[in-house]
DNA sequence: TGCCAGGCCCTCTTTAGGGCCTT
């Protein structure tokens, strides 16, 4: 919790996290309420980072119920600004990823504005490269692909940390399967931030390219 | 109290519509 992403940096380094929010949209008034986050390197969780924070504005009786986080437990936390503050130190150099990133993505940069901050890394989605990975799964909610590929999980969800790390061992999940599937190996970030946005019929033609040798950031 | 968004991606497409995902 207290542990900066910073001091563990390392080349095969990288960010998972996940907000609770009140709602779908920071344009619309929305704000975070926890956010969860672990450090992975070379393939094992090493650092963790969950807080819940107050917004100053309600939590529907909707996301109470959906993530048992209550207007109650928020009441005494950190406020927005604080928490994010510390979240930025922990994400410091670091690239990001997160199960539907556009929405966590969304969150995070309306979250670092309001503290006057930017975030400067890459965000990659693990539900587009699930897409594109696991295309037989029943469908590519993150429920859903932890039971179909049975990554460790306490069964808990919509909260942010545990999100957060069932996210993590996707993520490690999805390398695994491009290593024994189509032998790609010390698969890059940038790598994967191209998988990600590759059209499928299109994979093949990426998948030959790296095991050819061209190199992605 | 109830409702809100937006990017991706497929198809009966591209001058569009609708399901999937996230809270």
């Amino acid at each position: 919790m207290t542990i900066s992403a910073a001091q563990h940096r390392s080349a095969a380094s990288l960010v998972v996290f996940d907000f609770e929010t009140t709602g779908l949209s920071p344009d619309m008034g929305d704000r975070a309420i926890e956010i969860g986050a672990v450090l992975i390197e070379n393939g094992k969780i090493t650092a963790r980072f969950q807080q819940l924070m107050n917004p100053g504005i309600r939590i529907p009786v909707f996301i109470e119920n959906l993530t048992g986080i209550s207007n109650t437990m928020v009441k005494e936390a950190n406020s927005n600004a604080q928490v994010m503050g510390e979240f930025y130190d922990f994400i410091a150099g670091q690239n990001l990823v997160a199960h539907n990133a556009s929405f966590d993505e969304r969150f995070l940069r309306a979250e670092f504005k309001r503290i006057k901050k930017y975030c400067p890394a890459g965000i990659a989605c693990s539900l587009l490269a699930a897409r594109r990975i696991l295309q037989q799964a029943p469908n590519h909610q993150l429920a859903t692909l932890a039971a179909y590929k049975q990554l460790p999980s306490e069964g808990i969800y919509h909260r942010a940390l545990a999100d957060a790390e069932v996210t993590a061992h996707l993520w490690l999940s999805l390398l695994a399967e491009l290593e024994t599937q189509h032998a790609l190996y010390d698969l890059s970030f940038g790598f994967m931030q191209q998988l990600t946005k590759t059209p499928k019929h299109q994979l093949p033609k990426l998948y030959a390219k790296h095991q050819a040798g061209i190199a992605y950031v």
